[in-house]
DNA sequence: TTGAAAGCGCTAACAC
DNA sequence: GTGTTAGCGCTTTCAA
């Protein structure tokens, strides 16, 4: 803070003052009128009162009109004047009141995006990655994520007051496990959202989706095994009614059998739990010998490794161990952690994307997109 | 899904017309008055347009401002004359426009944050748990959360433009590091906000906090390990120019200082990556010999971990390690690290009582508040 | 090209 | 207690 601190500094309850309603009352009511006041300088040189579009206007000499059409249509402006006008914008720092904008547009340019926390004790947290992406890709369109949590025992009665009180232009929507119920509601309430994730409970569904192609992935990371020479490489999946772990599944059976290998005996379903992956690891260690476990998680391949430190295993030297999601965890455990990486990045730009044909006027029909997954490897394979 | 959306999807494009600016004016034009209509319900029972103050008085056959008071000041409302405005409420559906509102109370109900990524490669995820305690605890009070990221080059260009445009009532800081100007900068500015984390490099700063005594959790880490009979406790921790870093090494002194012990040549400052706390520990480790480390961040604990990883050594067995965050990492890495833990549902909690004692009319001035941490402990101590 | 008028939906202030 | 009036700051007609 460079010491720069102490010379403006006062008692925070000054500080909210300038935002307060009784400031404002006040300085309405006073009447002032010289432009350096009513441009929101107050002796001191702090703003007191944002700049509107009037006090640009009057700066100006033009009309407010011309000062919004000079923001929001500047080709309209004839070049003087819309250099002037900038001019004035630049010096008096105006930027536009949202409210007053949304009111008018009946757009708030805020996303809605329900933020549940990763699991403890889970190696998950794609939705860090995923959500600072996110919000670089909408703030370069000029939007802004608006996060919330479910109110209470109803979880759509969340999404309902967001799109009653109009608080939202569109929602991002995370959840398309089986039978959540997000996606087909919205759909009903011809609410404009994008999906991370397939539809798959409902192919017929024709919203807007991204996703990432988990077969294509388990399949990379099944190849990586087979080329360093592992034959007997074990499935650990998710319980057979998740469609995502039944996808990245099928992309580690493709894989095996692309080379003509059995793979009886080598999968097991399991919940997504440190102890799940521990114990399913332990018991497929004992019975099929595996040389290698390919995970759905990187929870579940933790789990492998929590059995192989256990046994006074190695990973990477005694069994090899691939996750999925490529999670901190992945990154620092040693001897590192090998797994599937979902470009989220591009997962984020492409559902900004899709929100911008969707809420453009009018809106354009999309199809799915589906990205495809690397692979980092590390010491565990 | 459960199969209810074929019945009612349609495509895209119309999904979002109910929206789109153009079919507002249709509807508006066509001078609909019939009720059901303007509250909102086409043919095919689906909202159109929301539900405005002006369709709840006519249903209810009350003014406009009676309805808002039923909403804002109930207590001014006859008792019958509440109750039929909100039975009117809930039949319609009704809730206030947010823009409208935003517009005439000049609030907004928006809290921003400036929300970074998690380092990659390192073990740090507070910002996924506290900002999900965040969301809960503003939810309580009728407020959301708001993401933003930097624009560009300026670092503070986004708080401006969100301030100017009175897009939200109020700042979260979580960056609180020396030199980082936000805080400096937005008391200059009179905006609302609160840090999480003291204002280190100006103790002269009056502006709202809440922070984690970093000393108490790293003496707790002591202590914990001094219990266990290790007397030779090594401290790995940042660079001196972190205030964070310094107050937490003053936890690990004073606990070993409380028992009489030296602690010459058992510290080293590092850089906070996997291997700066590998290289440092494999030092530690042969010229201090010290049974214990006790870390700054559970990313240099995890540095520690591949040295004993390196050299067969088993962490907890061999030699202790606690780190510092109880990230993911600490909860899922064989065979678990012991960590500090910061309260930060608590730090929500706190953070968001200071906004509304700093968003009330007048503020309350406030002291900053300074929590605890608890310690988890695992396997590898 | 620029300006004037209207109104988005809501609530503060004041009348009744 | 309830209704009336006004206006938050902006953009969208429409006229000049």
């Amino acid at each position: 803070m460079g010491g720069t601190l102490g010379e403006t500094a006062d008692s925070p309850a000054e500080d909210a003052q300038g935002y307060a309603d009784d400031a404002f009352g006040t300085i309405k009511e006073s009447g002032m009128s010289h432009p350096e006041q009513r441009a929101g300088r107050a002796p001191g040189n702090l703003p007191v009162a944002p700049t509107t579009l009037a006090d640009v206007a009057e700066r100006a000499g033009v009309s407010r009109q011309t000062v919004s059409n000079a923001v929001n249509n500047p080709e309209l402006l004839r070049p003087a004047t819309l250099r002037r006008v900038r001019q004035v914008i630049a010096e008096l720092g105006y930027s536009p009141n949202r409210a007053a904008r949304s009111l008018r547009t009946r757009s708030s340019h805020l996303i809605g995006l329900r933020f549940t926390p990763a699991q403890e004790s889970t190696a998950n947290a794609l939705m860090d990655r995923f959500l600072h992406s996110l919000v670089e890709a909408t703030a370069e369109r000029g939007y802004h994520v608006l996060l919330f949590s479910d109110d209470d025992t109803e979880p759509l009665s969340a999404y309902d007051h967001l799109l009653r009180s109009t608080a939202v232009d569109a929602f991002i929507v995370t959840d398309t496990y089986l039978g959540a119920p997000q996606a087909a509601w919205l759909t009903g309430q011809r609410a404009p959202f994008v999906a991370f994730g397939r539809p798959w409970a409902d192919p017929r569904a024709t919203h807007a989706w991204v996703d990432v192609d988990g077969a294509a992935g388990a399949e990379l990371a099944t190849e990586h095994l087979l080329d360093k020479g592992h034959e007997r490489i074990a499935w650990m999946g998710w319980r057979k009614d998740s469609f995502i772990g039944e996808d990245r599944r099928a992309g580690w059976l493709r894989a095996m059998h692309a080379r003509g290998l059995s793979t009886t005996g080598l999968a097991c379903r399991v919940e997504d739990t440190i102890s799940s992956g521990r114990s399913a690891s332990a018991v497929l260690l004992g019975e099929a010998r595996p040389t290698a476990f390919v995970c759905a998680s990187d929870t579940l391949a933790m789990g492998a490794m929590h059995t192989l430190h256990d046994r006074g295993l190695v990973a990477g030297r005694d069994v090899a161990v691939v996750g999925f999601d490529d999670s901190q965890v992945a990154q620092v455990v040693p001897p590192g952690l090998t797994s599937v990486r979902q470009p989220l990045e591009d997962v984020a730009v492409e559902v900004v994307r899709a929100l911008q044909r969707l809420l453009a006027t009018p809106p354009v029909a999309q199809p799915g997109v589906l990205l495809t997954p690397t692979l980092a490897v590390r010491g565990s394979s």
